[in-house]
Formats: C-alpha cells, sequence, structure tokens
DNA sequence: GTTATTGCAAATGATTTGCACAAGG
DNA sequence: CCTTGTGCAAATCATTTGCAATAAC
C-alpha cells in the first residue's frame, strides 16, 4: 500500500473534524492492499476475516468517507452493486475495458483519448472535472484461437467474472 | 417519432414469439415521442396520463424488452435510477456530458474520440462492442460571466435535474 | 465531558417476481 | 385453445438510517 493514503486520510479526517477509529484503519488497510475492484460485500467479507465485529453499516460509511475524502473512486460496469476501483491514486485519469467474453476488466490510461475528450468538453462550453470510459469489446484472441488468455488468467487467478443487472 | 421504430419492433417481437399489446404500442409510442432520458418512474407517469390502468410492472417489463430488442439504451449518470436514452437509433454512438453546476446532460457524437478509444481497444488485443463516455464538467459560462444559458434553458423547461446516489 | 462512531435492526427505494386472470394469435 | 402478457401485491436486494451504547479526543 502506498504509505500516503494514511496520511492524505488523517489529513481529511482532521480537517473534517471527525476521528480515527480502529475500524477505518482497518477497512483503509484492506481496501489498498490490493489493486483489485469491490463491491461493499465483498469488501465487508474481507473486513470480517480481519474483525468479526465490524458491521456492514460501518463498512458502507466508510467507503462513502473514503469517496469523499477522493481516496477511492466508485466505477459503474453496468452491474447492480457499485464498484470501488482504489487504484485512482496510482493512475488519476484510467479508464476500464470490459471483455464481454470473460468479463475481465482491463485498466488503460490513453494521454491521446484523454486530449480529444477535453477538446469535445471545451468546444461544447464546459470545463472537464472528471471523466469515465467504459469499453464493452470482445476478446480478439478467442475469436481467431478460439480461447482467450485473459479467460484463462482469470480462471486461475479466481477474479470475479462480471454480473449483469 | 421515427417511423422505423415500431417496425423493428414489430420484427423484434414476431421473431421472438411474442405479442403486440395495447400497453407495448402505447408505451412505445410516449417512450419515443420526445428525445429526452427518463426514469422508469417518470415513463410510468407519462403512461398513467394516457391510460389509468398500465402498471408498473408492465412498463419495467416493456423497457426491459425495448432495451433487449436493441431500440432503447440504459445509460449511467450516477443516480440511484436506472437513466433511459431513446436517441441512440437516431445518433448511434453519442456520448453524454453532465453539466456539475446545471445538472444538464449534452449529447455529443465525436468521431475522433471513437477512432482514439477504438486504437486503444485494439491495442489491447480487443475488438469494441460498444463504449460509453460520461464526461462531468463544469460550465464555463458560469464561471466567467456568473450565469449559464444552460442553467437557464433547463429552468425555464422545467428539465429534471441530476441527482446523486 | 462532549461529540463522533459503531452495531443492530428496521427502513428505504428501485426493481423484480409469483400468481390468477385477461387477451393475442 | 394455448400461451404470452397484465395487474396486483409481495419479495428482493443493495444501501441507508434511527437509536442507544461506545469510544475518540
Amino acid at each position: 500500500m502506498d504509505s500516503g493514503i494514511k496520511e492524505r486520510l488523517d489529513e481529511f479526517i482532521r480537517r473534517k473534524g471527525l476521528r480515527r477509529t480502529v475500524q477505518r484503519e482497518q477497512i483503509v488497510d484492506i481496501v489498498f492492499s490490493k489493486d483489485e475492484h469491490f463491491t461493499a460485500d465483498e469488501l465487508f467479507g474481507r473486513v470480517r476475516k480481519v474483525d468479526g465485529e465490524t458491521s456492514r453499516a460501518t463498512v458502507y460509511r466508510t467507503l462513502a468517507l473514503l469517496v469523499e475524502a477522493d481516496l477511492l473512486r466508485q466505477i459503474d460496469l453496468g452491474e447492480s452493486q457499485i464498484t470501488y476501483d482504489p487504484n485512482f491514486l496510482e493512475k488519476p485519469s484510467h479508464n476500464h475495458l470490459v471483455c464481454i467474453d470473460c468479463g475481465n476488466i482491463v485498466e488503460f490510461e490513453d494521454g491521446n483519448v484523454d486530449i480529444q475528450t477535453d477538446c469535445v468538453t471545451r468546444r461544447l462550453g464546459f470545463r472537464t472535472i472528471r471523466q469515465s470510459i467504459k469499453i464493452e469489446a470482445s476478446c480478439e484472441q478467442l475469436r481467431l484461437n478460439g480461447r482467450c488468455q485473459n479467460l484463462i488468467d482469470s480462471r486461475l487467478s479466481g477474479k470475479r467474472l462480471r454480473r449483469k443487472r
């Protein structure tokens, strides 16, 4: 975990007159221990393994806190549950490609895309605050070779596949 | 309303072995009578004005039907309710800019953006199926002049402003 | 001590679903 | 007829909230 996160959270907590608690510490540790996306419920599961007392409500409230502090971002993958992405600190303007074959999510950063969209924004008379791009795509490997390395990798790593809402 | 819609729906209904009903006819007429985005509940309100019998369930079921037939699309504006966009038939690859000042939603189509993102997609080893871009932006007019024509327009037209989830 | 935070359980709110009856083909 | 569609009310499910007890500071 990037060591700056705790400091930024402490700063946010101080500025807002809030308090440091063991639950918040634990949840933050878990959220930023991996670079994987997660839902509130998945996080609750991981938190419960560490501390069997922490409540679902506290998990939700801490997620809202982290989003407000701009340490964590909600992303839309078209599922019924909100997905959280802990990687915006490292990759501030990344976007997501979702493979419709295997459900894998690929993060990408591309300056040219950012420039193009910002150009459109200015042409329309606005100033970009934030943008999100979701690309749904099919796997070229799977189409050509009948198999897809991403799919194999995700099976091996046990990554969560995409569910429809 | 584009006259092709009814035909495409009929074709879909025939192909699937489904049935034409008065409720579906009415809902489709209402959905495509304007180019405005709407939620299921807003649509239900409009439908009820025409036919006081139609149920909320039928509205939801017909929306799902239209989405499946690819006549209507769900878009994510970060609200708790799903937003439906009836304009993809006319503008097949448009995207959305949301003004954080006034909540206005501006649709735009831009070939260069599409080319850039498709380029990224191919570089990653995928083939684009569909993409959606959401730009959150502030109004330059408001920043410079202290007022925003979009905001004034939306007040005048009584357009729905954005709610947070 | 004062105020924020927590856990619990209940509430919320959008959407979905089971079922008996209605209606399309 | 036979099956799909509808309306109703109940169910679902993620998320939020009220409240009394607890813990920061």
